[in-house]
DNA sequence: TCTGGGGTCCTAGGACCC
DNA sequence: TCTGGGGTCCTAGGACCC
């Protein structure tokens, strides 16, 4: 023990944390209700429904079955699994917890999404003695407090500390110092580099490009020439360079959109239907808008035709809007122009754009070609109001539901 | 087999301006 | 008379991630 001198192994480079929560739906359900453990446990929805799985539990893997899949095919290939309707709330709650828990290790923690995050732990390792008993601690504090397993990746920069974390999975530790990150990363194929999917893999393998190794030392012109601006970024991830900031915990995280989309359970071109969730959508998009403090000034309908095409339809005012009404007059003015009534559709999708903090208080109404929103937003309020006291699905606007 | 819902970022083309 | 060059903003589509 103790042989190692970490400080000399780490000279010079940030040591970047990443931790990913194993299974993370499926094991929070499990840790809920004891009675699902060493059970194939399936969250994303009913197995009858047009969904996909969101997130299954190791004992559902088992059977071949992975998130992105059809519900139904999960269903055919493990019926005896015990599937799951999901609903957020819990899991971002326990999501805020076990950041908590980081932010005890260090100021600089970031989320990636509900249950991922970086965290720099640049220094901060020297008071578990090591990196890896930093990891190790926090691992334990997470689990004695909730019952839940990590996967966490310590490298110099996030893109090495991300793929670390994912190479041994479930419950795993893994440690790539700086001197290992090449032949670490080497040996593994390009679709294994974060960004790089099925298609660029696709456009790289045609080329001879198959591990990372080859890409490291592929024509800087060659890869401009087919990636444009992304290309020479690709040989620097293949090299092991890239970014080792992490935003400090108070630095607030601003989204760049806010939309809603839900599918319906039939393709329709009923108006009630589409016209009833299309003001659904509106609806929860305002009050999310709302909720950040933020106002908009684009809304995106988009729309799923029965072939899956996609397609999306945008519009831009000269003023700032944070209104149900706006959102919902603009989505359906884009849904009339379009005819997207005239067949029927799969999916509604409705979001909004163009994001900055509300200006105080809403003095640019004067300059909306929408003019004055006081009155729509007196209603907005009291939904606000009614929904902040008993929950959101304590009221609706009456014709908007989802189907 | 029959494909969710939440996002981010990039590109290409066209309108428009000087 | 026969066609610039630089720039910004907007739209639509698509790759990618969890």
């Amino acid at each position: 023990m103790g042989g190692i001198d970490h400080q000399k192994v780490w000279a010079g480079s940030r040591v970047i944390l990443h931790i990913d929560m194993d299974a993370f739906f499926a094991a929070v359900e499990q840790s809920i209700n004891p009675g699902l453990k060493g059970r194939p446990v399936i969250v994303g929805g009913t197995p009858e429904s047009r969904g996909v799985v969101s997130t299954c539990s190791y004992e559902a893997r088992n059977y071949g079955v992975h998130s992105a899949m059809p519900m139904k095919q999960a269903q055919r290939l493990c019926p005896e699994a015990v599937f799951i309707d999901t609903s957020g709330g819990k899991y971002s709650y326990l999501s805020t917890r076990i950041l908590n828990i980081l932010r005890q290790y260090s100021p600089y923690v970031e989320p990636v999404s509900i249950d991922e995050a970086f965290a720099d732990i640049t220094g901060i390792w020297k008071r578990y003695r090591s990196p890896q008993l930093t990891a190790e601690s926090i691992k334990r504090d997470i689990f004695e407090r909730h019952g839940l397993t990590s996967s966490i990746g310590i490298a110099p920069n996030r893109l090495v500390a991300k793929m670390a974390s994912s190479s041994n999975k479930p419950d795993g530790l893994v440690i790539i110092p700086p001197e290992e990150v090449r032949q670490y990363l080497w040996v593994q194929p390009v679709g294994h580099l974060w960004g790089v999917g099925p298609k660029s893999v696709k456009e790289l393998n045609k080329i001879g490009i198959i591990t990372i190794g080859d890409l490291a030392t592929a024509s800087e012109k060659r890869l401009k020439d087919m990636f444009g601006i992304m290309g020479p970024g690709l040989i620097k991830m293949a090299n092991g360079q890239g970014a080792d900031q992490v935003r400090a915990s108070h630095i607030e995280y601003e989204a760049r959109s806010i939309g809603h989309e839900h599918t319906f359970d039939k393709n329709t071109n009923d108006p009630d239907r589409v016209l009833g969730l299309l003001l659904y959508l509106s609806d929860r998009v305002s009050r999310r808008l709302r909720q950040s403090g933020c106002e908009a000034r684009t809304v995106t309908l988009k729309v799923r035709k029965p072939d899956f095409k996609l397609v999306t339809r945008a519009v831009t005012a000269l003023g700032y809007f944070d209104t149900e009404k706006v959102i919902y007059t603009s989505a359906k003015n884009l849904l009339n122009k379009n005819r997207v009534l005239e067949q029927p559709v799969r999916l509604l999708g409705v979001s909004v754009s163009h994001l900055r903090k509300r200006a105080i208080p809403h003095y640019d109404d004067l300059l909306s070609e929408y003019g004055d929103q006081n009155r729509s937003r007196r209603i907005d309020e009291l939904l606000d109001s009614l929904r902040n006291r008993h929950g959101e699905e304590s009221i609706f606007i009456a014709g908007s539901r989802i189907f």
